[in-house]
DNA sequence: TCTCCTCGAGATCT
DNA sequence: CTCGAGGAGA
């Protein structure tokens, strides 16, 4: 159960079950526009509730090539105060962290605009595009709430996350951090962790992926298309003929599994079980011999810790059919001594 | 076979 | 947030 404590707009303190704020947020989309705006903010932390935007940054492309930006800092709301040299009392709007990693300071951030100034400039840049960004969720969700609370705006733009693509575009990369993606792809990232740097970088990488995609004939859709996924089909896997062992239990006959297995993956017990010359089959059927049981736990629609499986295998056995229920570890006593 | 649902695991943003 | 595994059901 989430628990936290919420602060209201009247200024009320709420305790107990936060759910998270509802969005109606634009689509995430699985394309590669040639038109669109990148965006990146800097905020006072990772929290979507208790923290703040203090830099915004966009950079308008048209085919490709970059025709226009925006760059500002942005005022955010403070809890607590400081002593400058000179021992005044000032307003502390980031910690030291912050500070570290974006080199935006308190100084800074005491002239910035406040965010009724300078979003409704922020809306006029971005129009109804595209966006482009990394990881854009954080920042569409950030925004969301900014320009709902302080203008009552909507962000219903639509847009593109290069570590989506990036994910499945290059997936042997390390990992997808957009210093890595960067690097990875020789792209320099000197001055990173402010908004319009990260911006450039951001679509630096976008160009990259994208002449990789049309060089390769990529088709991008299709890496997400359901009918390019491989169905769970156990039934045809290939096996060595030679290397079957006609003295084991499991020769010539049928296994079904149900449950997830702790120690194999799923496709690798089936395919043991067709090294050693049987076979294996998808669903309880007529033809199933032996029934291997897996860990209920995990799997949610399951009513009184039996699956359908398991119940279709018990009738078929109360009807004479030569089928016999198996613990995972006895399969495994069974399989992997052969 | 295929579509829909749910859950858990893992990763990134400042 | 995204993705994959797995069951249910058409």
């Amino acid at each position: 159960m989430p628990f936290g404590i919420a602060i209201n707009k009247d200024g009320s303190i709420e305790f107990g079950n936060i759910k998270a704020p509802i969005r109606n947020k634009g689509k995430n989309l699985i394309e590669l526009p040639k038109d669109y705006i990148v965006i990146d903010i800097e905020t006072t932390g990772l929290d979507q509730i208790f923290d703040d935007i203090i830099e915004i940054a966009a950079i308008k492309v048209k085919d490709g090539e970059i025709i226009d930006s925006f760059e500002s800092l942005v005022k955010p709301s403070f809890n607590s105060y400081y002593c400058d040299s000179e021992g005044n009392k000032k307003a502390c709007y980031v910690d030291d962290f912050i500070i570290q990693l974006t080199g935006i300071t308190n100084e800074m951030l005491s002239n910035a605009p406040y965010p009724k100034d300078i979003l409704p400039k922020f809306v006029d840049f971005i129009e109804d595009s595209i966006l482009l960004g990394h990881n854009i969720n954080f920042d569409v969700n950030f925004l969301y709430d900014s320009l709902m609370s302080k203008l009552d705006y909507r962000l219903s733009n639509d847009f593109v996350d290069l570590m989506r693509l990036s994910r499945k575009i290059y997936p042997a990369f390390e990992n997808h951090k957009l210093a890595t993606v960067a690097r990875n792809l020789n792209i320099d990232t000197s001055n990173s962790h402010r908004a319009l740097p990260d911006c450039e970088t951001t679509h630096k990488c976008y160009s990259v992926l994208c002449n990789y995609v049309h060089k390769n004939d990529i088709d991008v859709e299709s890496l997400w298309s359901n009918s390019n996924k491989k169905y769970y089909n156990l039934q045809n896997l290939e096996s060595d003929a030679t290397k079957h062992n006609p003295e084991h239990l499991f020769y010539d006959r049928y296994c079904t599994f149900t449950g997830k297995l702790e120690k194999l993956d799923r496709k690798v017990a089936a395919q043991l079980v067709t090294n050693i010359g049987g076979h294996c089959l998808n669903n309880v059927t007529k033809q199933t011999n032996y029934l291997i049981l897996g860990n209920m736990d995990y799997v949610s629609n399951i009513k009184e810790g039996k699956s359908n499986k398991l119940k279709k295998a018990e009738q078929l056995i109360l009807n004479g059919q030569d089928l016999q229920i198996l613990s995972e570890n006895v399969f495994y006593d069974l399989i992997l001594e052969a």
